[in-house]
DNA sequence: AGCACGCCGACT
DNA sequence: GTCGGCGTGCTC
């Protein structure tokens, strides 16, 4: 027999098919080590056959096989071919994404636990036995227990004599590291609302791969994802849930743990290696069914898949920002198609990208309006900084936001303060002569940071000494400004001496259970206000919340950026949802010196249709995405001239489709980055509006001629940020 | 990607 | 006279 494999090796130039001659067992799908090119590599078989294509003389037999069942299901072999396609990577990096990167490496391998079991009591033990007795006598009442703790409490020597004895056996079992505790489930059939049941019906009956569920915070949209789950599990098929990293809070699991019980694994990035391979052959082997976890879930080894669900659909994090850029939508789109499956996105605010999809009819549109309690959305109240300076309040709190943060806490409740910045996002200017300090190794402005009186990096976290005076013209007048999670903090502080405020950013979050930390104490009512950045908007909620102040509700707003405005409304809405959820109604307040600004007013009024309909026009009637694309090639190097030089041949590259397809083109420029450097990489980009998609080939053909080990090149499409 | 083979400069 | 620089080229 022969194998054709693909060596694991991310290099164009071996991203082709090698024959190895191999044993008749091999299945396609198995992992193996071959002899390549007088060394050995891991490799994936991807077919097995009679007969080879190759001269007989050349072809090596397989050195090992790795995997007794293949850890490769057959749909990856099509997934490859159109991942390999659609981003232009190497067939080991598409074959990478089907398995934990741990698992890979051959680090983990299945955990065994040895067991005591009980087995016979009539063996005769010597009188002086007295331990081999009382362990016997133990284990007759319990029937079986671990070997360790069995000779932790009785002694190694007795549990292995009555081993020897048959008075027991000892049984090797592969055991389970994965962090599922199988809650009881709650037992109690939810009733769902005729909302519920509509949407449930037309996910079923539309005749559409892609729903999108449109549904107000409070609509009840996970009771339907569970609904649809648990429908696809009775049919004896499996299901994909996906939910944004950040999100994949305590709640959302314990309400699938309380469902679906062990059925349920769960694949996290703060799962140890061994969890993960746990988790990762639960599935593989069948015994659970429903894949949990956030943007690399989707390529769960599930078989026969029913359902895919993607939560909070217009999350950034579903779209990969490293090799291989994928989107997880358009691969959970590819594995549905693939399985006959329903996909199913969900969010309160869709992407526009979405929504323009379920708008033509493409996407099959169901749009929840009404809250499962009935209550009104929290009041948002706009408050004008700009009369507020006029009126000689520098601070960064509007007389309404302090009024109403005096009323919270004076009732007993809590608030959030959002703001976009960490740190005090102070910058170190000289007044004198205009000097900024930046980063020695990324071109970024340094911010202060008080507790440590330095100055930090945000890209690459170096640390620099705090200037006593300008190193270019030697004044002593530096000063700083912008507002930041510390200066919220005290100037809280100064106004409610008696309140007790957490912090919650990427300084005071640390280690994998360090946002989970600060929530947790929050929900505790350890807190009376919750300051905060990006990362307070999603996941928890906490039902004694009554007040949610957003600082600077333009700082977003006027970022250069196409998708600034959507990513507003998305934030203000998601912020907003956190307050006034369980007992009284809630309230926000929105700081901003655009109060007349179209996308604050629909998302005070939470008129998403309104706002959409307004962005649509807009992005169609200026060309931006999705009525373009907009494409990005980067090119970056430690060596400037060299990516100069490269920057120069991709541009000329590029230059001559535009000759071809002038049409295509709607802008097209090459220019430094943003940020010209980063962690000692000059950065240079070619920056560009396309008609349609139909150049992209083209253009990640470019980007991977052009890359070299020493000037890396690749593209970015409609990136999410241009820095 | 690695590792071989291969053709020109400063050393035991 | 050799050791070693890293420039093409191949790996079933």
């Amino acid at each position: 027999m022969f194998a054709q494999v693909i060596v694991d090796i991310a290099h164009s130039q071996v991203d082709k098919i090698f024959e190895y001659s191999c044993p008749d067992s091999l299945q396609a799908g198995c992992r193996v080590k071959v002899p390549f090119g007088g060394r050995t590599v891991d490799g994936f078989v991807i077919g097995v056959s009679q007969t080879s294509a190759y001269p007989a003389d050349k072809v090596k037999p397989v050195a090992q096989v790795l995997d007794e069942e293949p850890a490769l299901i057959a749909e990856c072999f099509t997934l490859m071919q159109s991942i390999c396609k659609r981003y232009r990577v190497p067939k080991a990096v598409a074959l990478r994404l089907f398995m934990p990167s741990e698992m890979r490496l051959g680090k983990v391998k299945e955990a065994f636990k040895r067991y005591a079991v009980y087995r016979n009591g009539e063996v005769k033990l010597s009188a002086s036995a007295k331990k081999q007795a009382e362990a016997l006598a133990y284990l007759k009442e319990q029937g079986e227990c671990e070997f360790a703790s069995l000779c932790t409490a009785y002694g190694r020597a007795a549990v292995n004599a009555l081993a020897e004895k048959g008075a027991l056996e000892i049984q090797t079992r592969k055991i389970n590291r994965g962090d599922f505790r199988v809650l009881p489930s709650d037992g109690q059939k939810k009733i769902l609302t005729p909302a519920q049941c509509a949407a449930l019906e037309s996910i079923e009956n539309c005749g559409k791969t892609v729903s999108l569920i449109h549904g107000v915070t409070g609509s009840g949209k996970t009771e339907i994802y569970l609904s649809v789950i648990a429908r696809e599990i009775l049919r004896g098929r499996t299901a994909i849930f996906l939910v944004p990293e950040i999100s994949l809070t305590p709640q959302m699991l314990s309400q699938l743990r309380a469902r679906f019980g062990g059925a349920a694994a769960i694949l996290h990035s703060g799962l140890s290696a061994g969890e993960k391979f746990d988790e990762w052959q639960r599935l593989r082997s069948g015994e659970a069914k429903i894949a949990i976890g956030a943007r690399s879930a989707v390529f769960a080894p599930l078989e026969n898949i029913g359902a895919i669900i993607i939560d909070e659909e217009h999350d950034s994090s579903y779209s990969s920002e490293s090799a291989p850029r994928y989107s997880a939508i358009e691969i959970a789109q590819m594995r549905a198609e693939y399985n006959g499956a329903k996909l199913v996105l969900g969010s309160a605010t869709p992407s526009v990208e979405s929504y323009v999809k379920a708008a033509e009819g493409r996407f099959n549109l169901i749009t929840l309006t009404e809250r499962i309690n009935k209550k009104p959305l929290p009041e948002i109240i706009i408050a004008d900084m700009r009369r507020e300076v006029k009126r000689g309040n520098n601070t960064s709190f509007s007389a309404a936001l302090r009024g109403e943060l005096e009323e919270t806490l004076k009732s007993g409740n809590q608030a959030i303060i959002f703001l976009n910045r960490r740190g005090y996002s102070r910058t170190v200017l000289c007044r004198d002569c205009g000097y900024v300090a930046k980063c020695e190794h990324c071109d970024v402005t340094l911010t202060y940071h008080s507790e440590d009186n330095c100055l930090k990096c945000h890209y690459c976290g170096a640390k620099y000494r705090m200037l006593e005076s300008c190193p270019e013209c030697g004044g002593r007048h530096v000063l700083y400004n912008g507002t930041g999670t510390q200066r919220v903090v005290s100037e809280l502080k100064t106004l409610f001496p008696s309140a007790r405020i957490i912090r919650m950013d990427n300084d005071t979050v640390s280690g994998k259970d360090g946002h989970y930390k600060i929530l947790k104490q929050f929900a505790d009512k350890k807190a009376d206000i919750l300051v905060g950045t990006q990362m307070i908007a999603k996941g928890h909620d906490f039902p004694a919340v009554t007040l949610v102040g957003i600082m600077d509700a333009d700082m977003s707003l006027h970022f250069s950026d196409y998708r600034s405005g959507e990513r507003t409304f998305q934030l203000i809405t998601q912020v907003a949802g956190r307050s006034g959820r369980a007992g009284e109604a809630g309230k926000v307040v929105l700081q901003t010196c655009s109060p007349e600004n179209y996308i604050l007013r629909y998302a005070t009024a939470y008129d998403y249709k309104g706002f959409f309909d307004n962005e649509n026009d807009l992005r169609r009637a200026t060309g931006f995405p999705p009525y373009s694309l907009i494409c990005r090639i980067m090119v970056t190097s430690e060596n400037g001239d060299a990516a100069l030089e490269t920057l120069k041949n991709v541009y000329f590259a590029i230059e001559e489709l535009r000759k071809r397809r002038p049409d295509e083109f709607i802008f097209l420029n090459k220019m430094h980055s943003p940020i010209k450097k980063i962690q000692n990489k000059m950065r240079y980009q070619v920056l560009m509006r396309l008609k349609s998609h139909s150049m992209l080939e083209r253009l990640y053909d470019i980007a991977v001629t052009n890359s070299s080990p020493s000037v890396l090149v690749y593209v970015e499409e409609n990136p999410v940020n241009l820095s």
